[in-house]
DNA sequence: TTCCTTATTGAATGATCGTTCCAAAAGTGA
DNA sequence: TCACTTTTGGAACGATCATTCAATAAGGAA
């Protein structure tokens, strides 16, 4: 047929998010990425059309792999809480590097309806997974049931912004370890 | 002396917040600002310097005014614990407006040491009223005496900026809410 | 009025922005 | 080996970026 690539897509597209989560949108242009995908300017225009659609692109592939990461922890434990629990304990512990999802709500708003299409499917995917937990925590007795289960599903996410803010702005790593347990503390 | 100014500083700095804290630093340009402040371009140089230090300007007047606002929503109420509720209310009431603080972290992280130092000074004295005022609702036995008031006040700040992120992000009035009450239910 | 100082206005600066054009390079199937 | 198709690298595009220069305008002190 034709010329292959020579650089991976994912691999590019992961580098890409390195620098995005990091900067930003705006604050990243073509050439840091460029630079930091390790591939030429055409190359990246072929690849994935303009900054917009790169950009795009980096929010969807870091939230899939973001909301998977929540879901396998979910699932770790004996009791629902436990998975919960470990769910928590990740946010905080890797609460150091910069979230892209967080940085892009924070950055763009709602302003872009095609993030927000891709923001909508990752949160429903967690969300649902979170509910689910949630109801089985509650048959097990350790979260109130006077809760509604998509509320603590809301909670959670808006706490792990929380963290990953305060990380972002300097919070040691006790402070954030508090905040996890502050958070689950609501839920008895 | 000499000629006066036709503007008022801080009026154009409230304009210059308005910018900001919708686009962000690298989103807003120096041709937005002007139009905004309605100002000509060299006035803007003249009392504010560059882009960089309007931001830090912008920064600093908003969360003086913020941290005020919360530090006299403390107050209100008979109990300490009304003056907490007053407190979360009021953001929950108006995170429908994009934080400059909040962005301000989730863009540029802690990599302006000016910008850190003004973060500093507000931070400790929003943190020093919380601390005053949660050990007083521990007095009165309306939060739990097992948690230490600089862990809540922590946690009162981190709590804000999920809220604030989840209104950035599309969430409702109702949910909104909901993580208020449950901000001040971990403490119970 | 006259002088002095500062504010204002608008054009212009070089740099960098995102994006594209174009020619050379290179792998694949015949 | 040849022809075809796509990738690649680099120069180039107009637009916009933050910032400044130069000239005019305007108020206060004498």
């Amino acid at each position: 047929m034709a010329r292959p690539k020579t650089f991976d897509d994912d691999m590019a597209l992961d580098a890409a998010i390195g620098v995005f989560r990091e900067h930003g949108y705006e604050g990243t242009s073509a050439q840091m990425l460029v630079d930091a995908m390790g591939i030429g300017r055409q190359s990246l225009y072929n690849s994935f059309g303009d900054k917009a659609a790169l950009y795009n692109a980096a929010v969807r592939r870091y939230s899939r792999n973001e909301t998977q990461a929540h879901r396998a922890a979910l699932r770790t434990g004996d009791r629902a809480i436990d998975g919960i629990r470990a769910m928590v304990d990740r946010v905080v512990r890797e609460a150091g590097l910069p979230c892209l999802g967080v940085n892009s709500v924070a950055e763009l708003g709602t302003s872009w309806p095609a993030l927000n299409e891709i923001r909508a499917a990752a949160d429903h995917s967690l969300r649902t997974a979170i509910v689910a937990q949630v109801e089985a925590a509650q048959a097990d007795g350790d979260i109130a049931v006077d809760l509604d289960p998509d509320t603590v599903a809301t909670w959670f996410v808006a706490s792990f912004s929380g963290i990953r803010i305060a990380a972002r702005g300097g919070a040691s790593a006790e402070h954030l370890k508090s905040l996890g347990e502050l958070t689950l503390r609501a839920l008895r």
